[in-house]
DNA sequence: GCGGCGCATTAAGGCCGATTAACGAGACGC
DNA sequence: GCGTCTCGTTAATCGGCCTTAATGCGCCGC
């Protein structure tokens, strides 16, 4: 446990409004514990009791979905500072798998622990229903992406959308970014084989629109990629005027 | 406003518990006013100030996106006894666009009345959270059928959630259900043209796994559909245990 | 330094769904 | 009863993405 380290699920709130001591000494409740897992590992299945949440503390990890055939579809990617679980409150089981894209440490904390929050820190309580409901309206998104958009689009808006998540916690980022994710796992993001997916990215660098590093990607022409897929940022602002306190 | 005939809204929420009579006097403050909308009308859409929610009373709606070329998504669609618009509460302005699938009478709220509802009503503020993240689950199901599989699994798919969420207003529903939707508008919700649609339609009815009537589907062989594409229903159960009161 | 492995790249061939278009059936207005 | 419009069907052609596979690069263990 490093004291001196600033939680990142604190600067990823603290981002919408100010929080208060009181707020904050409950949220450092839910980070108390950590448990470390290696790249790869499957940190639950579907129809696991799901007793638990998580705050991610370091590393990249994503839920996904199985086809019986084995056809993959990855639903969302988690970041420094995201809590996982919200979705399998309303279900006794896990509706989805959780696996690590690359060595994570992860917070876990018991379902009662948000009972907490909710009963007795309504600031919070606003402001984690206001997120779960934007990453509603993220998903509504996605599907546009998939359902309607072609190879290169769906790449240019995944980046897109991992930019703007990126830049809540790191303000100081622009527009270069680390990208621990193979191929084949962007192509079950966007639901494409990995083929594609390399195709895509040569195509985009050769066109000028971004560049690529060691392990990362930068975003050259942002304005015109944001024409490109009509994208809008649903993370930079929220509606937090009805908030409490 | 019909005194005789009991509220949608009522007869969906109580599939999940026994609402106390308290609950039904805040339920049906949602429900006072009325509004008609014909088939088509555009109810609002992208960037309008979002000060209202919405009952669906009677008729299909659906909830789309666009892209620039003319490309649409169909999002969501919305059933007698739905809430529209919990996905724009933490925005200022709407997100999407609404427009009803047939004729229909909606009953308008402002977003004060939900507060209303969250201040004095806990047992429907739990259940109006469970079923927000449910629906969450729902669109990770959906993109997995858009991201990954074939023209017939991605209607198989959409068949089955939609006769699973009727089935939850009509408990009396068997397995033949109307379906006021063009095949375009399928089209446009499983990503697909309505010409695909409709070979997709006549595949199934020449393998005898759905029949169609006038206006509408009958599912066949439903166990045999349900493993097709892996169909989990989201709406029959939920856990409720943790409820208030 | 060597072999093995995971991952990105590239090419060839095939299939699925898009596109376009023509036709028919039904609903509706007049 | 006629014309018009929408919607579903069917067919022909096209193109994008998938499948498969071969190659190469970088990383790691030994």
């Amino acid at each position: 446990m490093s004291e001196t380290s600033v939680s990142c699920l604190i600067t990823k709130l603290s981002h919408y409004l100010t929080l208060t001591d009181d707020s904050r000494e409950k949220l450092a409740i839910l980070e108390e514990e950590e448990i470390s897992f290696s790249r790869g590992s499957e940190i639950y299945t579907i129809d696991d009791a799901n007793e638990h949440l998580y705050v991610v503390k370091s590393g990249w990890l994503y839920t996904y979905l199985d086809l019986p055939d084995g056809r993959r579809q990855i639903v969302k990617i988690h970041h420094p500072g995201d809590i996982i679980g919200f979705a399998d409150i309303a279900f006794r089981q896990a509706t989805t798998n959780l696996a690590a894209a690359e060595d994570v440490v992860l917070c876990p904390f018991p379902k009662r622990g948000l009972r907490m929050i909710f009963g007795e820190a309504p600031q919070i309580t606003a402001l984690m229903f206001s997120i779960a409901v934007r990453d509603q309206v993220v998903l509504l998104d996605t599907l546009r992406a998939l359902g309607r958009m072609s190879s290169r689009e769906r790449l240019v808006y995944f980046l897109l959308d991992l930019v703007s998540r990126l830049r809540i916690t790191n303000r100081s980022m622009t527009d270069t970014f680390r990208l621990p994710l193979t191929q084949t796992e962007i192509g079950d993001t966007i639901g494409l084989t990995n083929v594609y997916v390399s195709r895509a990215f040569t195509a985009l660098e050769k066109d000028g629109l971004i560049a690529r590093t060691a392990k990362g990607v930068r975003i050259v022409s942002e304005a015109e990629l944001k024409a490109m897929v009509d994208f809008a940022d649903r993370y930079e602002q929220m509606d937090t005027t009805w908030f409490p306190e």
